[in-house]
DNA sequence: AGCACGCCGACT
DNA sequence: GTCGGCGTGCTC
């Protein structure tokens, strides 16, 4: 018998290979079966999307044959395919190139016998033995949380304070559905894969008692092996839990009940390179999908967002009702066990060994001050001396809690010595030979480096354009202010007598594998008095004898053009404030500085306040005047070329072709003119944007899904033959 | 995207 | 004389 069967490979949009190609297959095999076939002179995995009742049109002497089949991994759910498949819809990729990202590289290299091989090892069932009793004391509002998030279905924000205690309402929920159900699945994603370690820890502790293979991770950092073997326990039911990154939202998970999405608003949820897609949004439609699919005995799936500071977007939807709210203002119980038994302040380096798993039943838990929050000071930098990088109060501030054995964080967005070397006889700046952009100036190799392309060159002795001498750096990064800080504090001593010691942590200082965790150790050890960083330590690490925090030059921020720097500036202060005064004893007098030439902002009203929901109200209502997201809606299209002029010129030639032919909603969508993107050129390429709008999701994914074969159109036209790539990014965070 | 085929410069 | 540059073209 032959069947003719529609398969999944991983080809582009481009190349006419967009949809499914046809093969032959003497046995009817199921959707979501995964395969192995002949495409050109290689051999590609694919899945099986479907079957044809003939040849589908094509010669039948021209379709080859299924080269194998990798049985022993079962099919591929049809929620799975429903959620790949929209996901191409949706952010106008190939079927293919999403179904293929979404599952673990090793499998398209693994021989069917090795596949089988790691099949046979069997994990012992423990999911039946009696569950560790509940020993936790939750806050109030803890418990008020839970109870709501228990009587509702609708996609849930917990919008909780730093501090308020937002994972241990995640272990809860998980733990009620999991015990709910012997075969219900959860999956818990965090922004970034250094976060991963110690949720996992925490879970693993909690959840001790399903078997110590049963909580699985899923990110990029790991090998290629680790990834596979979670990605299959995932898969075959017996991991209970998946932590993971953005990836993990496609994550195979037959009987998943509930995703929990934390720090929802933060921005590596949305993935940069291929299918731009959002792991937030697609994590509260797959919990629809899940829950229609209705194979589930036991009620739907639900989606738990958290975060302080929620995005715009899921803090709109709470307004409207679309989205339950739940909310935890305050401090919640600190947990004494967990953090003493914890190796002495070594935190950063304890992640992922079992020492939280002896602990946990018998955590008990102190009460904190509800007035936990830091204490916010606006420095008006128009009364302090010209040209002063830190305000004398703040430095003041700094070199008493030095004097006091506590420790501050400085926080600047500006990596590197100084943005810019400049000579000052005749006007020659560092710029970048390759890029529309200032090398920076590091000062401790002695390197002139482009942030963007990564070109690097020594320092020049003198002015490359007329040899003066006299050149200097212009602006301050971290370095320069690790350096000025200590030059500023000279003098000061800690309690012991010794002298005061300033650190920096940055993506200079981080780079090689594990300095990241020693330099936070140092940190948790007391052996910095002053760290000096970029945002990078703002993100989950708990510093618990910080007790003041300063943003040195927030003020970007405040007028730029890009409409979700005041969101990203209010979320990155209050996380950052939430550094500060963790520690029970010196949470009364933390405070968080802030230098400012606006000291009436209204941002830095609502921080002074801690008014998230003021915050919000202010920006949705500039956000609705303007139509932007989340009232209106908007994709970008890209294009990269040699010249500024072929880049546009695409572009523009795209939207009038879309126009010409009254594509489907051209009428109430909007393509503006094409733009040089605000860093015009890296490496040698110029690039170019234009912004699409509409008024609803519909109209635009109308409108973009009508337009992308009028876009390879254009793109085969001989004028844009110098055209390197273009690329759609539907929901775009920066426009 | 891969991976071919295909036509022009500096090397064992 | 070959090795190899990356320009065009195809893959059910």
């Amino acid at each position: 018998m032959r069947y003719w069967l529609q398969v999944v490979v991983a080809t582009p949009a481009h190349s006419a290979l967009a949809g499914p190609l046809t093969y032959r297959s003497e046995l009817p095999l199921s959707p979501g079966t995964l395969v192995r076939v002949p495409l050109g002179r290689r051999e590609v995995m694919g899945v099986i999307w479907g079957a044809l009742p003939g040849s589908g049109g094509l010669p039948e002497e021209t379709i080859k044959g299924i080269a194998s089949v990798l049985d022993g991994v079962v099919p591929l759910s049809a929620t799975w395919r429903k959620l790949v498949a929209f996901t191409a819809a949706y952010y106008q990729r190939s079927l293919g190139e999403v179904a293929l990202a979404a599952l673990p590289p090793q499998l398209r290299e693994l021989s069917t016998v090795q596949l089988a091989r790691r099949l046979k090892r069997p994990v012992p069932d423990t999911s039946r033995l009696p569950g560790t009793p509940d020993l936790i004391a939750l806050s109030a509002q803890q418990i008020a949380a839970l109870a709501e998030f228990g009587t509702d279905s609708r996609p849930a924000l917990l919008f909780g304070a730093t501090g308020s205690g937002k994972t241990e309402v995640y272990l809860h929920a998980a733990a009620r559905v999991l015990a709910q159900d012997p075969a219900a699945q959860v999956l818990v994603m965090v922004p970034e894969i250094n976060l991963t370690p110690q949720l996992q820890a925490r879970f693993e502790a909690r959840f001790a008692h399903l078997g110590k293979e049963r909580v699985v991770p899923l990110h990029s950092g790991l090998t290629p092996a680790q990834r596979l073997k979670s990605w299959l326990a995932a898969h075959s039911g017996q991991a209970r839990l998946v932590l993971g990154t953005r990836m993990a939202v496609f994550a195979s998970m037959p009987n998943l009940r509930l995703l929990v999405v934390d720090e929802e608003h933060d921005p590596s949820y949305k993935q940069q390179e291929g299918a731009r897609y959002s792991a937030r949004d697609l994590a509260v439609y797959r919990a629809k999908l899940e829950t229609d699919d209705a194979n589930h005995p036991h009620g739907p799936c639900r989606v738990l967002l958290g975060s302080a500071t929620p995005s715009l977007e899921s803090w709109q939807a709470t307004l409207t009702g679309r989205y339950q709210r739940l909310t935890m203002s305050d401090r919640a119980p600190t947990l004494v066990a967990s953090r003493t038994a914890l190796p002495p302040e070594g935190a950063g380096l304890a992640w992922g060994g079992p020492a939280l798993a002896a602990v946990a039943p018998t955590l008990h838990t102190t009460a904190e001050g509800a007035a936990g929050l830091p204490t916010v000071r606006r420095v008006d930098m128009n009364h302090q001396p010209k040209q002063c990088v830190i305000a004398p109060p703040l430095l003041a501030a700094i070199a008493e809690r030095v004097a006091r054995g506590e420790q501050s964080l400085i926080f600047l967005n500006r990596r590197g010595y100084a943005p810019v070397l400049a000579c000052h006889d005749c006007g020659w700046k560092s710029e970048c030979p390759h890029c529309s952009a200032y090398r920076v100036f590091h000062k401790i190799d002695r390197t002139l480096r482009c942030h963007h392309c990564g070109f690097t060159e020594r320092v020049p002795r003198a002015c490359p354009a007329c040899g003066n001498i006299d050149i200097a750096p212009v602006g301050r990064g971290t370095e320069r202010l690790e350096e000025h800080l200590g030059e500023l504090l000279t003098g000061v001593l800690r309690p012991d007598g010794t002298a005061v010691r300033v650190a920096r942590i940055d993506a200079d200082t981080t780079r090689l594998k594990g300095a990241l965790e020693s330099q936070l150790a140092s940190v948790h050890a007391g052996e910095v008095d002053v760290l000096v960083g970029t945002q990078m330590i703002a993100k989950g690490h708990d510093f618990r004898h910080i007790t003041l925090v300063a943003a040195i030059n927030p003020d970007g921020a405040l007028f730029s053009s890009d409409f979700r720097a005041p969101e990203r500036l209010f979320s990155l202060l209050m996380q950052a404030g939430g550094r500060a005064g963790r520690d029970a004893r010196h949470s009364a007098s933390s405070e968080m500085w802030v230098q400012t030439f606006h000291p009436g902002h209204p941002l830095f009203e609502a921080l002074k306040r801690h008014d998230y929901p003021g915050f919000a109200a202010q920006q949705l209502t500039e956000r609705q005047a303007a139509g932007l997201s989340p009232f209106g809606f908007s994709a970008l299209l890209r294009a990269e070329a040699k010249t500024q002029e072929v880049a546009q010129g695409f572009l523009n030639a795209a939207a009038e072709a879309a126009q010409a032919q009254q594509l489907p909603g051209h009428d109430r969508v909007t393509p503006y003119p094409a733009v040089p993107m605000t860093i015009q050129r890296v490496a040698n390429i110029e690039r170019s944007q234009m912004l699409v709008e509409g008024p609803s999701r519909a109209a635009l994914q109308c409108f973009l899904a009508a337009w992308q074969p009028l876009l390879f159109e254009t793109r085969r036209q001989a004028e844009f033959k110098s055209l390197v790539r273009w690329a759609i990014d539907v929901d775009p965070l920066a426009i």
